[in-house]
DNA sequence: AATAAAGTTAAAGTTAACTTTAAGTTTAAG
DNA sequence: CTTAAACTTAAAGTTAACTTTAACTTTATT
């Protein structure tokens, strides 16, 4: 019923070291110790590694973490913090998605360049008419990055 | 038609240091200077850092880009090699699509289980029949951090 | 009891992609 | 010609999330 560092590590499928690690920074509440000192894992400190995990899966970060620990062990007072971290968490997951989106874009945009150089077809200048419509997005990206919010006062020539 | 490393860098909404350090990095091959040293860009180098912001944006790594940008002034003989590289971030994006599937899921479902606490549903123990089938994958991964590729000999116990 | 394996802490190291700083030139404007 | 603004380089700093190392202690087994 008790476990040591490297076994709770082993269960997790992480690093002794980062489960010390995060017993340091707080995410781990309340680890009991032997009285010579040793960490002494039981099951509930199971649940709260698996906590730990999933929340880092779901994209927060190790302070949020230990935030997100924290206000559970308040209860229900704790709730509205809650929400609100994970609310940051599914703003920053959908960005994320956007980021994916036009990772794939512009890949496939390259791979279909690259596709007409090997037949013969020009690199510089592909006219938009001659891109598949589905990587004009992307051609537009890799056109546009003047970022022109309403002319900040970028002089030219010197 | 000659501008210097700050009106580069405002062209392409980035800063300055961004674009000597691409500079030193050699993902702008070229970039030819003054009698003085200044450097001085022209309009083909502003097609180079569009690339750069793309392949940046695509998901490769500064050094990828270094090597993609080597391989595109290999000509034909270069195909290969960025073939290779995009096929790579390919990969990699892929895998990032699906984390951000997993977070998506596991931050809705601690959202669901807060809603349950707040109408006083308990949080230990959550039968699996009362949890909603879309929020059950991402229970099963709160429940299973245990990696069993094939018992590597985690002895518990001691 | 001896010894190896594993535990403990604090502090330093790692990595990527830049940024900042320092110390010194060059340029553009007046 | 004089400045202020902008340029240059090399080197150090930043950030997050751990990992590694060092020096030492505890535990498990023989």
């Amino acid at each position: 019923m008790a476990y040591t560092v490297s076994e709770m590590a082993a269960l997790a499928g992480i690093s002794a070291s980062a489960v010390r690690y995060y017993d340091k920074e707080g995410l781990l509440p309340d680890i009991s110790r032997s009285s010579a000192g040793t960490r002494r894992f039981g099951e509930k400190d199971i649940e709260s590694l698996k906590l730990i995990e999933g929340l880092k899966a779901a994209g927060l970060s190790v302070s949020e973490i230990k935030e997100y620990v924290k206000l559970t062990k308040r209860g229900k007072d704790g709730i509205e913090g809650k929400k609100a971290i994970l609310k940051k968490a599914e703003e920053r997951t959908a960005e994320k998605a956007k980021q994916v989106k036009k990772a794939e874009g512009l890949i496939k945009y390259q791979q279909w360049l690259i596709e007409r150089a090997e037949n013969g077809g020009s690199v510089k200048d592909v006219p938009t008419a001659e891109v598949p419509p589905e990587y004009r997005t992307a051609k537009r990206e890799l056109e546009t990055p003047v970022k022109k919010t309403h002319s900040i006062g970028i002089k030219i020539k010197r």
